[in-house]
DNA sequence: TTGCGCTTTGTATACGTATACATATTGGGC
DNA sequence: GCCCAATATGTATACGTATACAAAGCGCAA
């Protein structure tokens, strides 16, 4: 590892930020004068509006958010509670929600939750930045941090997670009727020995997708012949699963898994340490249609998650909460949508 | 998409956030002592705490960082500038960063570039918010932005980025040297018709690591037989850009690619759609070494960046030009290392 | 007791902005 | 030239916190 120094320029070093005051005494007008320039919709002369612009081109003044702020009780921040990055669906995610509120004139503050981490523990500090809402994904809201946002009047919209409260919002995929159609998917094809594989098992996505599965088999006369648990969405643990799954007498020929990464692995094991041969030998569904499904290599059925639907329908939520804070609470549910690749039978 | 609407609790809603002015009229001191308990290292009688925490609790008073910025002229926001969320090696980063800063203390607000937009338009929006420094990534920092940074004392570091200024500290893996190791396992392996694919060509790490490796051809004699261009860092341009390459009456033997990505698009290429054997007929090494690249399906041969110790390294320097606003320009180059996997041939 | 140093507390002010209110200016119709 | 409405401006204050300063309290040695 090199390092090289270089002599910090110093010219600039000491001048301090100028504020509306410095303005206001080279422009000759009022503080207040200064402040109404940067304010929409309220009335500046053409004159004074120049004198005020030219003196904050001199100074390079540029306006004090935080101060702005606090006599305004409103950040224009949002906190955006997340976990999983590594999970493409979710680093989708995470940068379609930034770049949505950035349009609105929102910033995102970022609070990364650890994977052993409570959100009890973090969440406080990041309401003590005031944020205008609250965004949380891949976490559960307990009920009394629930409380403590409405209290502090600060909207919360939950992404495809439960509500544990009655006064947090929800955008979530249907991911039991997600469930649902892969079971029929399944069935439909001739499948006979079906197996789960399940993610992280403390996520509410996750018990949803099991349980459509489930129920459906169910209420066609079938049931479910294996379970197996990759205890976490990534696809070396979905890789082990599927092992412990072809360890047994007379395998699955067809596994749903949580989601695609855990598909990829289980698909990987398969096809290239087993050599079993899907879609012939074996079916694989996954669940959210994360960009790599669509690879050549992998060419995986699944469920795709409407993404852009459920980012565009939480940002208006929030928004309405935001603006209207008397408003009602919502709840949306996305329907979600069989994509047809090629790692799944088709119908006989 | 179903909607259901259920009615918001109302019994929070009106009780606007205690203040600590609140909280001493309750515990009977003055607001000064109810700031000093809140701040470390500030003299406070046992007897005064244990009143104000009290009131604390009884109001479910919280303290108001935004205030506290406002006069300690501190915000612990960083500001994290990104691109590209869904190349997995970016995802990882931000999911460090952000993971990193917290543990220090600090927040990440996360600017989010559109692919066709300038950092012009919105980094000064980001320095409104008074961020105590700047973590740019895939981002180039125009002088013009660089010298307001400095103005107004805004430590900024750029992470895998050439500075146009003399004044921000940057960290970078060694993107040159990795060009050249490349280069090297080639020839030693034999091969004799090298290609290039590039990713994004306005980028320093695309430049850096091609110019390493035709520099490194060219010591040893050699030429590069042919260049072609993705034009971003993704698979599918990755596929398409190979495509073109295989075109050609007397294709390529060995093809170094940009990042794991588009290595990962020319592998799917060439062995599905052209059946040409990896790494038989064909030699392939990325760069970057995301997780994808270890999976069996492609078992790439690649350049790995250091990481954790980039990510630290970039920490580090952040905190200790925050801390130390006179200190020295930093320039950190952190070695890359090849991973044998089975993409690319061995030695003759 | 006095006096000295240390700790604790309150008062007053500052941070940079927005805005209610009062006042001053402008413009237009007659 | 006058009056009224609309617009423009300045003054004063508020947002919630930290902190400089002075004053007060305390313990302790002489």
């Amino acid at each position: 590892m090199s390092a090289r120094k270089r002599r910090i320029l110093s010219s600039f070093k000491s001048s301090p930020d100028a504020s509306q005051i410095d303005v206001a005494r080279l422009a000759g007008v009022s503080q207040a004068a200064v402040s109404r320039v940067f304010t929409n919709g309220r009335s500046v002369s053409e004159d004074t509006r120049t004198k005020v612009m030219a003196a904050v081109e001199q100074l390079g003044y540029r306006p004090n958010v935080i101060a702005r702020s606090l006599v305004q009780n409103s950040t224009n921040i949002i906190g955006l509670v997340v976990k999983r990055f590594t999970n493409p669906f979710y680093a989708q995610m995470i940068q379609d929600f930034t770049r949505a509120l950035q349009e609105q004139g929102y910033w995102a503050l970022v609070l990364n939750i650890a994977e052993n981490q409570e959100l009890e523990d973090s969440l406080p500090m990041v309401l003590q930045y005031q944020v205008d809402g609250l965004i949380i994904t891949s976490a559960t809201l307990s009920s009394r941090l629930a409380e403590e946002c409405a209290r502090s009047g600060t909207p919360v919209v939950l992404f495809n997670r439960y509500a544990s409260d009655a006064s947090t919002h929800v955008v979530k995929c249907d991911n039991t009727e997600g469930g649902r159609i892969v079971a029929d998917t399944f069935l439909d094809a001739g499948h006979k020995r079906l197996a789960f594989i399940a993610g992280e098992e403390s996520s509410s996505t996750n018990r949803d997708r099991e349980t459509g599965f489930v129920d459906r088999l169910k209420e066609r006369g079938h049931n479910l012949a294996f379970r197996e648990s990759a205890g976490d969405y990534s696809y070396e643990l979905g890789y082990a699963a599927a092992q412990r799954l072809f360890q047994l007498d007379a395998p699955p020929d067809a596994i749903f898994c949580a989601n695609d990464l855990i598909a990829m692995g289980a698909m990987d094991l398969a096809r290239l340490k087993l050599n079993i041969k899907v879609p012939d030998e074996l079916s694989i569904i996954g669940f959210d249609d994360i960009p790599s499904a669509a690879w050549p290599s992998y060419d995986l059925t699944t469920i795709r998650q409407p993404f852009g639907k459920l980012v565009d329908a939480t940002i208006q939520v929030l928004m309405n909460a935001i603006n209207n804070p008397e408003c009602e609470v919502t709840e949306l549910i996305v329907p979600p949508t069989l994509i047809w690749r090629n790692s799944s039978r088709r119908k006989e």
